[in-house]
DNA sequence: GGGGTCATGTAATAGGTTACATGATTCT
DNA sequence: AGAATCATGTAACCTATTACATGACCCC
């Protein structure tokens, strides 16, 4: 039913939308990539680009559109978006909106193991926690408000929205587990201790 | 200052994890990782599991602890935790705990190149997307009341109401991004037509 | 005593990241 | 005119996933 995608990199997505709209080079992407802000969305490294462009080429979802050159400057390839890509990229988009699939948040998988360290550290540590939190809060809230200032459309910020919601469970989230764990009523402490202590 | 670690496939945090209780073999530790239900917080594929104890062993994190054999079934590699090996656990666990790192949702994603889809189909898709949502909820809130009925104590259930946390966000992101596309006021039908028309 | 499933991995392949290379422009 | 940065990639290396192999044990 799924993963018959022949390229799965998050940022084949962004290489279909963008040459969904014009034909452009690899190096051109990426400009267009970071000029857009769309690293805070796609796991963006410069050698990956060029991988997922041969990937996209490969599973014929784009070609060659023509190799041209600016100035005199190395000669560049320019692909253009076939219409099996333009299928792609309506359908893996449709999968995405339509369907969430399982993940793997980096904190869900240090709460499965937090009991490791000493009760009193993780109270420290969440504390710190917050405190990025908030900065990272405040982060996008400005770019969002900076954003809708310099005229663009709510309907191109929806990620970050989605990103301030998440951030904002999260730092609830957090927030209600540090109180917990002062509470007197937690009996956690002695389970945390007992298992600490013990070595077997 | 990050990133040192010669370990980064979270997988590795669990291996330490439990080697740390006791020595095991790859396998076991494999078992002990489908009974305890972590796969759904480490992505964990049987293969990866030699991979990463290689990876843990090379970097002097574990090391062989005796080679044993149960039966008549072929011999396996024990591993024990190193002293390196449980201080890089403590380490690595605090680092996830105290510092948020920016993570790609696959939403967020999405989101970003949304309007490659016609409106009215995406408001189908993200209607979809709730019932699904709806489900993964009821998944999670069974899971933790059995839980807790079978005496699992909360302090190893935090990953769970962690995750329900983000669903729950979620839920009503979509919920609000549903309504603000069937609001007449929200202006976004038109650009998004525009964006869709234009053929430039 | 033959067919499944469990136990224990190895090998092949594909995916992704990092480092490096090379010439053009631009800055001071 | 030399230094820094931009443009355009290539190559090497490491990670991760998938497929396969082999013998025990277990059930009927």
């Amino acid at each position: 039913m799924t993963d018959k995608r022949k390229v799965t990199n998050p940022l084949g997505l962004a290489v279909l939308s963008y040459l969904s709209q014009e034909p452009m080079h690899p190096y051109a992407l990426g400009r267009a990539l970071r000029e857009h802000g769309d690293a805070r969305s796609i796991k963006y490294s410069p050698g990956s680009l060029y991988m997922v462009v041969g990937q996209l080429a490969r599973a014929g979802l784009v070609a060659e559109h023509a190799t041209g050159r600016e100035g005199q400057r190395p000669e560049h390839t320019v692909y253009a978006l076939t219409d099996a890509g333009r299928r792609e990229l309506r359908d893996w988009l449709r999968e995405l909106v339509g369907q969430p699939r399982h993940e793997y948040p980096a904190l869900v998988a240090a709460l499965a193991f937090v009991s490791a360290l000493p009760p009193g550290e993780v109270s420290e540590l969440l504390t710190a926690r917050l405190d990025v939190l908030s900065r990272q809060r405040a982060e996008i809230t400005g770019l969002i408000t900076d954003s809708l200032a310099r005229g663009v459309p709510e309907l191109f910020l929806l990620e970050e929205e989605y990103r301030l919601g998440l951030l904002d469970a999260e730092y609830g989230f957090v927030q209600r587990l540090i109180a917990r764990m002062a509470d007197p009523a937690t009996n956690w402490i002695t389970l945390w201790a007992d298992h600490h202590n013990d070595n077997r």
